[in-house]
DNA sequence: GTCTATAGGGTGATAGAC
DNA sequence: GTCTATCACCCTATAGAC
């Protein structure tokens, strides 16, 4: 903390711009598509200088990147863990919570998905500590599904079914938003935002249309 | 059509090995991770071949991707466009097709989401063929989705909603595979594509509570 | 058609001057 | 801390023998 000097002026540090920099180009094509040398021109900087500040592509990488997950999961895990709220308001929270994380970082997502398909990332393999804690979400959210189900709150259905469809709601139209936003059918980057700001409402009633208990 | 002369034993041609190796390591690791070395390997091939069939690295993934999606897509647009079904009878038809199609393509999705993501992929721009047939598909279905709700056939709702809720829910499984199989809770291949078949019957469920006209 | 050998170009990383 | 210059490597693509 008090071993490096901050200039008086927060005019963004070197390293402060390589790692934004970074964060652009590798969230934008994976880690593969990504040289060191766009970074450099990205930056503004010498590429020596992304060498010198972190070892490596790879360090960078991991570290660039996994800062703004870990932060965001530690959160969500915490929350999903310790909930005495009914199940339809945990869906309200992870949504909500979700869609805005997402909103202010859009890129995430894909990153994730490619991390995940290893081999494009430098360690996509389930040992990775994000794959880890994505993981552990999974099963603390996983937990109260069941809970849930067995309380007679929700319907049966295969937990998994309503884990895919949460995520696929909340995350697919940030991957696939070239297509929603097709040229043709033209839609505004503003108009956008507007949409997932109408999902945080509509996401929850649609599931809690999926498990609603019909019978009784 | 006359011009090869195709062996009478269908023992996998040369170039049909160097296309499944390909399609393969493509699907897998996307275009930028994936070396040519790779796919002469996989393919049991010399590397020199590689360029004498395909004349390029880019030239072999635009052919051996796209021949997969094309076809499909072609059946899917002549068939949204050409619909005399009601809208429930229509999202059964194209639910089910696409999870046949995605069970024998897992891989297709990820490629698509990698190509629209432009930069790694060698030609991620919307004026790609492939783009401009996927956004026909989605002009279609969105034509569609209009035309059901001035009949009053569905909710109002803004019909982008419904295109995202659907395709999220038919791909997302195959692109976040890996974390919906996570080793703990671990999930088998065989139990993943019994899900997946059940969500044949059950997406149509779901969106059909999401469209429903509740009012009267 | 299939191979070996290599050209030709780009990428990550570092040495060393300032 | 920052730069220039350069190394060592790996990749795609091709020439040329068989």
């Amino acid at each position: 903390m008090a071993k490096k000097k901050e200039p008086a002026v927060k005019d963004l540090s070197t390293e402060e711009k390589i790692k934004a920099a970074a964060k652009k180009l590798f969230t934008q094509k994976g880690f593969a598509a990504t040289k060191t040398r766009d970074i450099a021109e990205e930056a503004g900087i010498n590429l020596a200088l992304l060498n010198y500040y972190f070892r490596s592509k790879e360090k960078l990488f991991e570290l660039v990147m996994k800062e703004n997950i870990q932060l965001f999961l530690g959160v969500m895990i915490e929350k999903i863990n310790n909930n005495p709220l009914p199940f339809d308001e945990q869906i309200v929270f992870i949504v909500s919570n979700y869609i805005d994380m997402l909103l202010e970082n859009p890129g995430l997502p894909f990153f994730v998905l490619n991390l995940l398909q290893s081999g494009n990332a430098p360690d996509g393999n389930p040992d990775d500590p994000l794959f880890k804690n994505i993981e552990k979400m999974r099963n603390s959210f996983l937990h109260n599904i069941k809970a849930a189900m067995e309380k007679g709150e929700i319907k049966h259905v295969h937990p998994l079914h309503i884990i895919a469809n949460l995520m696929g709601m909340l995350v697919f139209p940030f991957i696939a938003r070239p297509i929603l936003m097709a040229r043709s059918g033209n839609i505004s980057q503003a108009e956008f935002e507007q949409l997932m700001i109408e999902r945080k409402k509509l996401i929850p009633e649609w599931i809690k249309g999926m498990i609603k208990v019909s019978g009784g």
